[in-house]
DNA sequence: CGACGTCCATGCCATCAGGTTATGGATGCG
DNA sequence: CGCATCCATAACCTGATGGCATGGACGTCG
């Protein structure tokens, strides 16, 4: 009796939509596919999970227990993987840094040098990660700490530190009837479409379209982009399929004569942070990273720790 | 990242042999496949696991985190499946029984009776084990409740209680110079060739060689029985590929006119007794089931409770 | 009441992961 | 110096798995 770890993942996936077709979609795969795993699962264990029906998949006592017990187990699973990764890179005197494209700015060489002073044989891995995953790999234990935006889901399982704070503008195509505004009202944005990042971000994606910030007005979506890569992003603006918010210092880092950025008024700032797992507490090495990034970053910084 | 955790188990096998070759013997696969399961291991987490040398496999330091956290990772993997399956049993108003062949035997017919009564509405279903699953499905959760042999490797995981004790017959062919004895004395056996479990049973195995009871006389293997089944077993004895130590009710219950039993002095007797999960405590109708064999089977029990 | 939408299941096909056997290179041993 | 041991590589083959297209059941709506 041995089951691979995806059958579980597609269990639980399952077991939380209640519902194949969506549950298929969020996984990226087909229906078909997915009934298929459920179905095997099933057979591996001689066990009824779901009890189907037009309305869907319902767990009977049997998938109930085992939905219970799923997530802590795949969670022990994952954070094996993930010491073993740690501990190579440990072993190995490299710090790895995983950071958001848009979060290592102009203090990130200062940090890396302060680091460097304070750690000598320490190497510092910088690991560009994309926005698809807002943890710039700490969630699946590739990077040992990192820098980038605030808010972002899954912020409770790990410590953050807030470095500094910038206000959000728009980033516009430069042909767009606004690029030639000093400065804009979010308001007058509402009904422009947005280029948005792909919906198995959650919250995150609404976050960067600012929909609490909306009174209630729908968004337009006009693009997704995928492949979180500024490159695709800025692309699909530059192309005139939407606008999307940015941190002011994109305006810096991602200049392009078919792009501008404009100021905002009327959406929340955006926070650049340092965060790093639970675990990594009681690791001087990754502590003194911290301390540097505090230390080259403008203060005052609001003793913000989640 | 998603690692199947058949990955996980060669990982641990290999950790533990320190060995490739050895460990792919152990989980019957060829050395090749062990090879590239531990190499994928390693890519997909980005981490050496072993310095490869001549002398086998060593565990890097990465390794070794892994290596000290995969075991709990894989027991709380299979907790939850095998919590599902009893779940399901449990709902269904099902006992299910795993017994080894020659473990039930005259009372049983009494104890499933019994529990009727006591629990009338609940179906027993009784399920025969092979000899190489001591646990008599107990271990892999397809039992709630086992009817078996004592003593047998991973006793210590779970509850036991002694039934009865029977005598260690030997099992020969009718041919067998031997067979027309009385009794025999079990020096006289130490050169014969004997019919073994296989040898991933561990010290199971050994046990019914009574390799402790041979004062250090080396064991001749005539043969060995891959399938744990009863009648594999006989047919092997039967056509003299060696003989058996066998309990005293095999007499009765495996009785062929090619095979003869016999009583052996020297040897230890063998127990037949009732085991349950540690969870299974506190699960009054599994504690109905227990009471049940206790009060079936010929009185005094020794209190012996592991 | 029939057309449609929503679910899950099934059949067929293409692909690829994973296994096996055979073999090679490195190294220690009698 | 042949031999045994141990891991890696190569070539090949099978079966698992996913995708597409489609079917069947059932509720909903015009």
């Amino acid at each position: 009796m041995d089951v691979d770890t995806r059958l579980l993942r597609s269990f639980a996936a399952v077991a939380e939509e209640g519902n194949l077709t969506h549950a298929a979609r969020r996984l990226f795969v087909s229906q078909p596919a997915l009934t298929k795993q459920i179905r095997q699962l099933e057979s591996q264990l001689g066990v009824r999970l779901f009890t189907r029906s037009r309305a869907g998949m319902t767990l009977t006592a049997a998938g109930r227990a085992l939905a219970d017990r799923v997530p802590a187990v795949l969670v022990g699973f994952d954070q094996a993987l993930q010491e073993a990764k740690s501990v190579a890179s440990r072993a190995a005197r490299v710090l790895r840094v995983g950071f958001l494209a848009g979060a290592a700015n102009e203090a990130t060489q200062q940090i890396i040098a302060a680091f460097g002073d304070r750690r000598p044989g320490w190497r510092v891995e910088m690991r560009a990660a994309p926005w698809t995953d807002p943890t710039a790999g700490l969630a699946s234990g590739d990077a040992d700490v990192a820098l980038l935006r605030l808010p972002f889901p899954g912020q409770d399982s790990l410590h953050t530190k807030v470095l500094l704070t910038e206000p959000r503008w728009v980033a516009l195509p430069v042909t767009h009837p606004l690029a030639g505004r000093d400065h804009i009202s979010f308001r007058e944005l509402w009904d422009q479409p947005f280029v948005a990042a792909p919906a198995d971000t959650g919250w995150w994606r609404d976050w960067w379209l600012a929909t609490g910030e909306r009174e209630g007005h729908p968004v337009t979506i006009g693009a997704v982009t995928d492949s979180g890569q500024p490159d695709d992003w800025l692309t699909a603006i530059a192309n005139g399929y939407g606008i999307a918010l940015a941190p002011e210092s994109a305006a810096r880092y991602y200049a392009r004569p078919d792009i501008t950025y404009r100021p905002v008024s009327g959406v929340s700032p955006s926070q650049v942070g340092v965060a790093w797992p639970v675990t990594a507490d009681t690791n001087p090495v990754i502590q003194d990273f911290i301390r540097c990034c505090l230390d080259n970053t403008p203060p005052p910084h609001p003793d913000r720790m989640t």
